[in-house]
DNA sequence: GCCGCTCCTTAACCTATGTCTGCCCGTGAT
DNA sequence: ATCACGGGCAGACATAGGTTAAGGAGCGGC
């Protein structure tokens, strides 16, 4: 289960769909000095108002970013998934503004933040793909906001369900007859979603109900994605995902 | 009333704090040609779907970014001060995913999108600092999702508040006495907020009999600021203001 | 094979916020 | 002056979602 050797080509594969790469891009990452490391479920990655000092992919597993309230309520802020950059959010900035947590046992490959500054000044499209990625980020949280703002609870959970899927489909693959697996509490999708576990579990119960998912544990099946994406309203425009070279 | 001369010296004010930038700079940024352009209340700069053409700055005035649910639900997910970027967020990506659209009538400074990407490449430091600036704007909508997902009415309305103040006073100062004028409706403001106008008056009054704030029109006074900033749970570091260099 | 977790599930009850409706007030147009 | 209109305000009522509490199911550790 090595994956994190795939490390590499998973980034060049994910920074290509953003901007046009050269095999002279390809190289300079290649000669970016990773270390890989294995993180257990729950495990801090970083902390809020630590200084920024790795940049990471995810080879394989979950996290979260976060943020607490005084009184230590939770909102989890966005999902991380295999793929995704670790920290570009904080590599113009000084303090850390939220926590990044393990979702799940994961491996990642990290590098040294000076270094990622660096391949960033030498290289205009390895610049271009990450800062597109950061704003695709962003593109994301905004429709978390719309999602917590103004929809309903059902509506909002089909709609995390849906992005979900997607995303993951976009780098794992995704099997019909299999589905796939989310691997979160319904506590932590309570704290992703602004509701209480108990609404959570009301509301997926009230989804299946409906035929819209199936679950057995917390593998989710789904028989009918376009019903499921009619009740979240979901509409991947937001995800930025067909965007080769802007 | 021309603050629209200010543009540039605006811009320049703004990427300082955020990145060293020389003479050299300057000078790149002064040649880009500029169009000044006034806008009514509510017209709208950016629509979703469109693609990005121009990029500008606010000289004067306000504006805010919004996204709507099918039903045609509202969602402000950010305010826009003078001195912020408008369509950074689409620098890099093909489609925008949200609106903006004017709050008052305001005036812009606005350059194509072609020659800001020109003189990312040819500034790294610029480049870095329009960087940090849309990763801010991206910290400000995880706060807010913070906001709207954990935190109650009351509290949720307090931190915009402080907010708003403290981004107008970067720019634009701020005078204990004479206070701040909130340009948003109540309606507007529970957009912003997830909530109903209905609500939001209530709130207000709630906050403003417990004498954390004054209203008069929409002119708000703050007669104990750390007392506001309590009830919001406000902490400024999400703001990232304090961040030149990185 | 039992123990002790953590998580899911259920039910009864509660409340923050939404809905609806109508009045009032200030302002700008005629 | 009068009108029309947008916005603030108010009160009665409705409900989505929160709270609390407790039982049950799965599962890894011993």
């Amino acid at each position: 289960m090595d994956q994190c050797d795939a490390g590499l080509d998973r980034l060049f594969e994910r920074l290509s769909k953003r901007s046009v790469l050269t095999t002279d891009d390809y190289a300079t990452l290649q000669a970016v000095p990773v270390k890989r490391r294995t993180l257990a479920a729950s495990q801090y990655l970083v902390r809020e108002g630590q200084l920024p000092e790795r940049c990471g992919v995810i080879c394989s597993g979950f996290a979260y970013r976060q943020k607490l309230t005084v009184e230590g309520n939770r909102q989890i802020t966005m999902l991380l998934v295999p793929g995704d950059i670790l920290d570009l959010q904080n590599l113009y900035l000084r303090e850390s503004d939220h926590d990044i947590q393990a979702l799940t046992r994961m491996t990642i490959a990290e590098v040294s933040i000076d270094l990622v500054r660096g391949v960033v000044e030498r290289s205009p499209s390895i610049a271009r793909a990450l800062w597109a990625d950061s704003l695709v980020e962003c593109s994301i949280t905004r429709e978390w906001l719309l999602n917590l703002g103004r929809r309903n609870a059902r509506t909002r959970i089909a709609h995390l369900l849906c992005e979900f899927q997607i995303r993951v489909a976009a780098v794992d693959g995704y099997d019909d007859d299999v589905g796939y697996e989310l691997p979160m509490t319904q506590e932590q999708l309570g704290d992703a979603l602004g509701l209480t576990p108990v609404h959570v579990n009301r509301m997926l119960q009230s989804l299946e109900r409906d035929g819209l998912i199936q679950r057995r544990q917390r593998r989710l099946t789904v028989p009918d994605w376009d019903a499921l994406r009619a009740t979240a309203q979901f509409n991947p425009r937001y995800l930025h995902m067909s965007n080769a070279g802007a």
